[in-house]
DNA sequence: GACCAGGCACATC
DNA sequence: GATGTGCATGGT
């Protein structure tokens, strides 16, 4: 039944990891740091979200005594290269506010616990959605859960690995199902993200998507599978 | 100059 | 519950 869905979603992951290599994902010297870069890269490239964190480190402020201690205003200027700056001064604010208050500034006491009861932790902080959430726990923290992006819905829609309009739940409940390997499981979601966010930078834009020489162009004819 | 980027919250119907 | 809108810089 989703045999083939399996099998085709790990080609997937073999042909793109041909192309690119392990990505080593998430970008980020610490957990904390992983975190801000999560926030902060919300709808925004992460060219532009490196520059902010820069600005951060080089005045010594990636940490969570600092950034607490730091006005909202001035944490703004400094990440504005970020884009939606206002925004997302606020969003990290929320966020520290919580991981300082309530667990210390200990990042790992703030991602430990149960699956759900962490993601729901999270989600109540204002400015932290699902994939924001999710980033965290997958890449901060060691639980096993799917990262579900813009690419992820585009990419697998395009070849019928899911309807286009599925929320996000059920996206990630498809790849959590369907992507397995017989290795380290937690590495393999980590790194095949990574590969879909590569894919869809690379040869998957809105408008102008490049299949002919993208490495997933061997899968694209085959048939939609996946209904319901 | 148009388009795009690893979302999210909030208003309105 | 679905749909629309504001948020903003920087690269292609």
């Amino acid at each position: 039944m989703s045999k083939r869905l399996k099998r085709e979603l790990a080609e997937a992951y073999r042909l793109s990891f041909e192309r690119f290599g392990h990505q080593h994902w998430w970008p980020g010297e610490t957990d904390f740091e992983v975190c801000v870069g999560a926030i902060l890269t919300q709808n925004t490239a992460w060219t532009n979200v490196e520059k902010a964190i820069n600005n951060l480190k080089q005045s010594n402020l990636l940490n969570p005594k600092s950034l607490y201690e730091l006005p909202v205003e001035t944490l703004a200027t400094f990440i504005r290269p970020a884009g939606y700056f206002n925004i997302k001064a606020r969003r990290l604010k929320n966020f520290i506010k919580t991981l300082y208050e309530q667990y210390h500034g200990d990042v790992q006491a703030l991602l430990r616990g149960e699956r759900m009861e962490v993601r729901n932790r999270l989600l109540s902080i204002n400015g932290i959605g699902k994939e924001t959430a999710d980033s965290m726990m997958l890449y901060a923290g060691q639980h096993l859960i799917f990262v579900v992006d813009a690419y992820t819905r585009r990419i697998f829609s395009r070849h019928g690995w899911c309807n286009e309009d599925d929320d996000y739940d059920e996206i990630q409940a498809i790849c959590e199902e369907n992507i397995r390997n017989s290795g380290n499981i937690l590495d393999y979601w980590r790194d095949y993200h990574a590969q879909i966010v590569m894919l869809g930078k690379n040869y998957c834009k809105n408008r102008n998507p490049q299949c002919e020489v993208c490495p997933l162009k061997p899968l694209l004819k085959t048939e939609k599978i996946l209904s319901s």
